[in-house]
DNA sequence: CTAGGGTTAG
């Protein structure tokens, strides 16, 4: 609200003032008013009455169903009809109707029309899953041009499109990776009576960095001003990393300077970028001084738990965990308690550096202070045992972990059965060791493509009675066998007689 | 309800 005030101000100063004004306060009346209400208000007043729209039956009761028939039917203002359905919108029905439009032959933009619909209502929020859901649905990254091609279109049929609109469609963008696409719409928004906002500009700059062009990002975070926006901490952050990540440290500690002498206090998360950009370029000693900087400094700067590992996980890469171990133990002086990703990142710089022992030393030190159980470090051990090639001694941590209680998590599951299935060829024992895994009730977390495997393994090598088994538990707990072992499996099943164990995954697969 | 930022593993 402050900023549509500063932003009436100056329009003010404008030479054609009054026409700008009237403008303004219509945008601003709209704003003002929620989406449903704007268009009901619209359809009531403006557009003929005609609810039935032949399509429409009392006997639709699905939502995507109802929402479909709209899409479906050529009317030009697709979203005061969507707004009239009125049905529960949830990420299942988003992801069936758009799926709908798709498979349906229809232009993409009307699926996109509907996502974004979707995403400004209010009883409904789009996941990060869903935004991926979407780009790969309407192939967003090879075809660019329906980001440009749906913008027109609002304009084309004068659709109603909020600044909430913009912003679905600038986290298309930002999902997608397409930098330049989400800059024009942007500065388009403009033409729709739309003012970005500072999350508007900090979702173009970030794209900007993240794609490399920092310089273009910076450019940006300057024009910010003239719209009388403030670049904040996220922004901030966003260019440090930018800056950091194509390894121009001066750059990025320059621009501390420039916050600095406006008064703000970058907090921890910048320092901590920061941080991370020094010691990849492989400055550990000038990343350690930083580290005592913002010991000294506290407060907002102090230190956390993402900035020690940041500096532990520095040290590893270089192979001088034994020095990690020494950040370990400044990270608890200070009062930081490690966490999982602590933990694994040490982990694995002891045993890439052949120091298994320092590890078990590690994981009994930690596992007393309670920070981390004991099954989560064991799980790390065992998954980065696994990736430096020490088969046997992972194997034996797994073992004894299910011996003594302790729950291995589901990426340690998953990589044990599917080592000893792929590389060590030793499906029979992966099958044992799995029904062990089940009998202590920890099967759950294993991937359902692990299944797959076993499965296409024990087919492979002819063991009927276990292939039977294990196909049977898959289709007691609904997990689908993956397209690419489909054919193996069920020939062998087939040859072997068990029709109706086929039949059951079947009907699994086709859900 | 009202965004958006930093660390691991598969």
């Amino acid at each position: 609200m402050c900023d549509l005030i500063i932003f009436f101000l100056f329009l003010l100063r404008l030479p054609n003032a009054q026409t700008h004004c009237s403008i303004f306060l219509v945008i601003f009346f709209i704003n003002s008013m929620s989406i449903p209400f704007v268009s009901r208000f619209l359809s009531s007043s403006i557009r003929p009455k005609n609810p039935g729209s032949s399509f429409t039956t009392l006997s639709v009761t699905n939502p995507v169903e109802k929402y479909w028939i709209h899409l479906d039917s050529n009317d030009p203002s697709i979203e005061k009809a969507l707004t009239k359905v009125g049905a529960k919108l949830d990420s299942s029905c988003v992801k069936e109707v758009i799926n709908r439009c798709n498979s349906a032959n229809q232009s993409p933009i009307l699926g996109l029309r509907f996502f974004i619909w979707a995403g400004i209502q209010r009883e409904y929020r789009h996941s990060s899953y869903m935004y991926n859901i979407a780009c790969k649905q309407f192939r967003i990254n090879q075809n660019p041009n329906l980001i440009r091609d749906v913008i027109d279109a609002y304009n084309l049929d004068n659709c109603v499109v909020n600044v909430k609109s913009f912003k679905i469609v600038l986290n298309l963008c930002k999902e997608a990776r397409l930098a330049d696409e989400a800059l024009w719409v942007l500065k388009k928004m403009i033409d729709f009576n739309c003012r970005p906002d500072t999350s508007a500009y900090n979702a173009v700059i970030r794209l900007y960095c993240e794609t490399g062009r920092v310089d273009e990002a910076l450019s940006l975070m300057e024009e910010m001003s003239l719209s009388n926006l403030y670049p904040d901490m996220v922004t901030f952050v966003s260019m440090v990393k930018g800056f950091c990540d194509l390894g121009r440290v001066e750059d990025a500690s320059r621009l501390f300077k420039v916050v600095n002498q406006q008064g703000c206090s970058p907090n921890v998360v910048a320092y901590s970028v920061l941080l991370d950009g020094i010691c990849r370029v492989g400055n550990l000693e000038k990343g350690l001084n930083l580290l005592q900087e913002m010991e000294n400094e506290g407060g907002v700067c102090a230190p956390t738990v993402v900035t020690y590992t940041t500096m532990i996980r520095s040290f590893c890469e270089k192979d001088r965990s034994m020095e990690a171990l020494t950040v370990l133990d400044r990270m608890e002086a200070c009062g930081c308690a490690p966490n999982r990703v602590t933990i694994s990142t040490l982990i694995n710089g002891l045993c890439q550096e052949d120091q298994v022992e320092e590890a078990y030393k590690v994981i009994d030190r930690l596992a007393a202070k309670g920070s981390v159980s004991k099954s989560e470090c064991y799980s790390s051990l065992v998954v980065t045992l696994l990736r430096v090639n020490k088969f046997e001694e992972g194997e034996k941590v797994f073992r004894r972990m299910l011996v003594s209680d302790l729950k291995p998590d589901g990426v340690a599951c998953s990589e044990m059965l599917k080592r000893l299935c792929l590389k060590e060829k030793r499906v029979l024992v992966a099958f044992v060791l799995y029904n062990e895994i089940e009998k202590l009730g920890f099967a759950a977390c294993i991937d359902s493509e692990i299944y797959s495997i076993m499965m296409d393994g024990l087919c492979t090598e002819s063991h009927l009675l276990e292939a039977s088994k294990l196909a049977k538990s898959m289709v007691q707990k609904s997990i689908q066998l993956k397209a690419p072992y489909v054919q193996n499996v069920v020939e062998y099943l087939k040859k072997a007689g068990e029709m109706e164990l086929v039949s059951r995954i079947y009907k699994v697969n086709d859900g």
